[in-house]
DNA sequence: TTGCATATATCGCACCGCTATACATAGAGA
DNA sequence: TCTCTATGTATAGCGGTGCGATATATGCAA
């Protein structure tokens, strides 16, 4: 558990503006969405198989992006696009985002250290 | 729901860090972190009780903090304090939110705009 | 033909923030 | 005195969601 990635619960909340991040620049299917947040964080946010379709599911069913399959390439794939709504949901979602950062950080800036390597 | 305040989803993952970072500062009793927590956030932030005592029986429970009751005064009170492992999960949990929120803000920042007034 | 990466999907667990509820005291105002 | 509000702590249960486990299927390379 204690890789070098975030906590489960500090993704909590942020992983549909992620995605929807993600989506801006161009439709992706599932599986590349996986990839594409996994290097867009440098490896920092790995979406689980079991946290992207259920997470896809809710944002269409929330209207904010919509899916088209694509069968014909061997690989059966679908693929998903914002919305105009999810647009907007994604511009007003990072602003709420920044707010919350910009608070958090007065709130324990001072507190931050990098966690040291101890020889045992 | 429209309030000025930031989503459940938002904050979880990090009330913890939170309410550490508030009881750096000295002890205090849970009622009066509950303020604390309000005003340095400047309203953002609004622990309902029923989030807060659970989460401060947590917090000791993994002996990050302590806790002793006062019932010196009329009022009893739950005075608790900050331990050694606290405050160096404090440090490490401060550090890690950073690295988090630099990571998120690379994200996502292009994409922040204020929600407009759009009248009806 | 074996194995891995690709590709999507669902189930159920675990965790946690919140509402609702409960109980008790102090102090102010009627 | 009585009532109302703020103070003070606590728990039960609900709802949402990230995740591991599992299932299924295809393309491709060794």
């Amino acid at each position: 558990m204690k890789k070098d990635k975030f906590e489960s619960d500090l993704l909590r909340g942020s992983l549909d503006l992620i995605v929807l991040s993600v989506l801006a620049d161009g439709p992706q299917y599932g599986y590349a969405i996986q990839k594409s947040v996994q290097s867009a964080s440098r490896e920092k946010v790995t979406l689980a198989a079991g946290t992207l379709y259920p997470l896809l599911h809710r944002l269409e069913a929330d209207k904010l992006i919509k899916s088209k399959w694509d069968d014909s390439t061997g690989r059966k794939r679908k693929w998903y696009d914002l919305t105009a709504k999810g647009r907007k949901r994604l511009q007003t979602q990072a602003f709420a985002w920044q707010q919350y950062a910009d608070c958090m950080r007065a709130l324990v800036e001072r507190f931050a250290s990098p966690e040291v390597f101890k020889p045992g």
